[in-house]
DNA sequence: GGAATGCTTGAGTGATTGCTCAAGATGCAA
DNA sequence: TTGCATCTTGAGCAATCACTCAAGCATTCC
């Protein structure tokens, strides 16, 4: 098994998502990754396997960013919707990345066809963020905050529909009405 | 100017406009669009100046079938707000291309940083379908079939959202909702 | 200090990239 | 048939791609 000492994984990690969030996979040359990494490509390779490696594990950190995102928002929040809510004003309000896209739909985007290997995982990522909206609905639900006949997917749907909006348009706050339709 | 006689333009721009579609701009390589085009190399770039003009040229071709579509589903339909629910639901039941996501989109989340030209033949194809988009809904205020409040962002969202949902998911009937949410 | 271990290094691999252009094929007018 | 103009062809260009691996280096044991 392979350590990385000199190299801080996280910090890699955070710099190659950073570098195929802007470019995408195939618009991220290994010399991409070189500079945004500060690695060398036998350190890169030796860590990561392959570049295509590297995107995976950058995707999975991505997710599970947003899952922690979620549940922080979660438990901080009043209430399950209000927890939601302030997800997505966050993600809204952040003006890092409100420019960039979701980066599960940017990876189904580009390898929709083709790459098996990319596209489940990013499938994978969309089902367990999912899963977490669902869990707070369902807690809605038993609180009476929410109609007993809203589902899932639909909510998800909303989410990532409100991450494209913004990114194709300069964000401007249309954020808080698909909330509202959320309950 | 070019003259393409032997090669019919308009074909090889639907046969790249389908390979583009598949693997993106990136992941398309010239030896790709030979294949689906049936031309070669020279006559390529003699017809399109480069890999970037062939993208330029599908992605103009997508807007306008698109555009075409809305138009004639606007035309055929009872009222204006019939007419965007019958071009979401073709859009939704579509066998082809429900599995792909809308190019214009797709375009945007390849190339929303780094590539200027394309990303603004992204942005000015949504402009154009948002309006014509506009123009139905405001039809539809006039006849008294929509509440003066409507603003057409809103409208726009919703289809691209649909489109990506669709995308996401295997296709179910959800699109009929968020048109009633049009209206 | 010396040996051993294992991470780091970066020049270099063959393959592929987008693209060019001289040569050949073709159609047309005289 | 001949001459001219135009279009098509595809081998080949330099550059870049993802990736490798032998040598260098630092650390840690005895």
């Amino acid at each position: 098994m392979v350590k990385l000492t000199t190299h801080d994984r996280a910090a890699a990690l955070a710099a190659g998502l950073d570098a195929f969030w802007q470019w995408g996979f195939h618009g991220t040359s290994m010399k991409d990754l070189e500079r945004a990494t500060g690695m060398h490509p036998g350190s890169i390779y030796a860590a990561f396997g392959s570049k295509r490696g590297f995107y995976v594990a950058a995707l999975d950190r991505y997710t599970e960013d947003v899952l922690a995102d979620l549940r922080r928002h979660a438990s901080e929040a009043a209430s399950p919707i209000e927890g939601l809510a302030g997800f997505v004003e966050a993600i809204a309000l952040d003006e890092d990345h409100s420019a960039r896209s979701c980066m599960l739909v940017k990876t189904l985007l580009e390898h929709g066809e083709g790459d098996e290997t990319l596209r489940r995982s990013a499938e994978s990522g969309i089902a367990a963020i999912e899963t977490e909206i669902g869990n707070n609905l369902r807690r809605a639900q038993q609180r009476g905050e929410a109609s007993a006949s809203l589902e899932v997917e639909h909510a998800a749907r909303r989410i990532q529909l409100n991450i494209m909006g913004l990114r194709s348009f300069a964000c401007r706050p249309g954020a808080n009405e698909s909330v509202a339709l959320m309950a």
